[in-house]
DNA sequence: GTCTATACCCCGATAGAC
DNA sequence: GTCTATCGGGGTATAGAC
């Protein structure tokens, strides 16, 4: 049928042009202050209609979480496959991908690293686009892994995370291995730099964000066993 | 004026009164959510009331933002000063106290290190709050440097810092020195870890959550040099 | 200082006509 | 699918009587 796939298409679009004005309006006023109502407004549609492609305000918030990662997490595959075949070049691309992100979209990087909305629970759905970043880390430490340039520290302390977690990722996966709990702490401390610099906690402290976080980064990576020649000009970094 | 003497106690424990519901509020809602009618019904007062006690919603929030700073703070100094003279001692039982704080918390802590509430600005008031946490970590270090225990690895990185933050640190000053910027790191991955367990990014990803953050503790601590002996059993950390 | 009343906004969601 | 109209809430903040 001609006329349902056109109606479809149709469909589709509206539900992007839905989606993109309430991520603007998100920009502007926060994930709490999205509603359903003003980007119906914008729209020049009554509110009601939206309902025909939403089910619910929430449903609307599940789709931009989803596209937050989405983005985040090409970017870092993007900027992974962009970079030499040296390992710490993939590893820096990839990192300085998600920052400069960050900040140029902050209100979206809090919907999905901030502050959880309050009376909105994220659907299992979104994880396969939350593990998208993490694994771009993970490739770079798996195949340092596999051609020796990493070995893992072995600490006895792996028995931290899920078990079964570390074969998912190709990391060492016995009870010594240490190297999937760096892999987490590298992760979330490399959030944890962008959340900062994003909200405004470096204001005051930390004056060169750009030399910050290269160095920052490199640091990260040392933790990992990424260890390289130092960078020949940290000022450099975009 | 014994008059007034009563009407300021009084008033100043009416102040103290709403700020606690508030707080309770706060921990059910989410920082966005807050508001002064629903603190007003509570209390069995009219909302107009509140505002000869808190002008308006920010004032409120300042508030609870500033204590929310300072209880933090408060519970790193306090663990600090309980612990024995060890260096490492004192660095895990003041990062063990803020997350447990964190963990107690977590609303409040969003209101600190979460996303930032739209049309809110912090004023400047909430600095010296904000600092406490951040000065015990570095008083930690201060005295490792006194000893001779921690000592500066000199990278020649330090100028991402704000000028003469150094200096008010106790922290070596020189453009070669690397601590400052190492110690920014430390903080905010400690904030960041305990932020990324507060709002539940570790779901599915780290299960030992207790032995996980006393391991990334010690790796924190190794990288501004504050290195020691493994502690003995990290399972039996709080 | 506290109250009632009010002005003037906002929201999510649904009913039912077209 | 889209509309108007509506239900049933919410909010900040102020005016003016007591």
């Amino acid at each position: 049928m001609t006329a349902s796939g056109v109606r479809a298409r149709v469909r589709a679009e509206l539900t992007k042009e839905i989606a993109d004005v309430a991520r603007r309006h998100l920009a502007e006023s926060g994930a709490v202050g999205l509603s359903l109502r003003a980007v119906a407004r914008e729209l020049g549609m009554a509110s009601s209609a939206v309902y025909r492609y939403f089910p619910s305000r929430d449903d609307l918030l599940t789709t931009l979480i989803i596209d937050a990662y989405d983005a985040i997490g090409a970017a870092a595959e993007a900027a992974d496959r962009a970079a030499g075949p040296a390992l710490m070049d993939r590893w820096r691309a990839a990192c300085a991908a998600v920052r400069d992100w960050a900040l140029a979209n902050p209100h979206e990087w809090g919907l999905v690293y901030g502050s959880p909305v309050p009376g909105y629970a994220a659907p299992q759905t979104t994880v396969a686009s939350a593990a998208r970043l993490p694994l771009v880390l993970v490739g770079v430490l798996r195949d340092g892994l596999a051609d020796g340039t990493v070995t893992d520290p072995g600490e006895g302390t792996d028995t931290v995370l899920r078990a079964g977690l570390d074969t998912e990722l190709g990391l060492p996966e016995s009870a010594d291995a240490s190297l999937g709990s760096r892999a987490v702490l590298v992760w979330s401390s490399l959030i944890g730099s962008i959340t900062f610099e994003v909200f405004g906690q470096f204001t005051n402290t930390v004056e060169d964000r750009d030399r910050y976080f290269a160095i920052t980064t490199d640091r990260l990576a040392a933790i990992v066993g990424l260890d390289a020649e130092p960078r020949r000009d940290p000022m450099s970094r975009k």
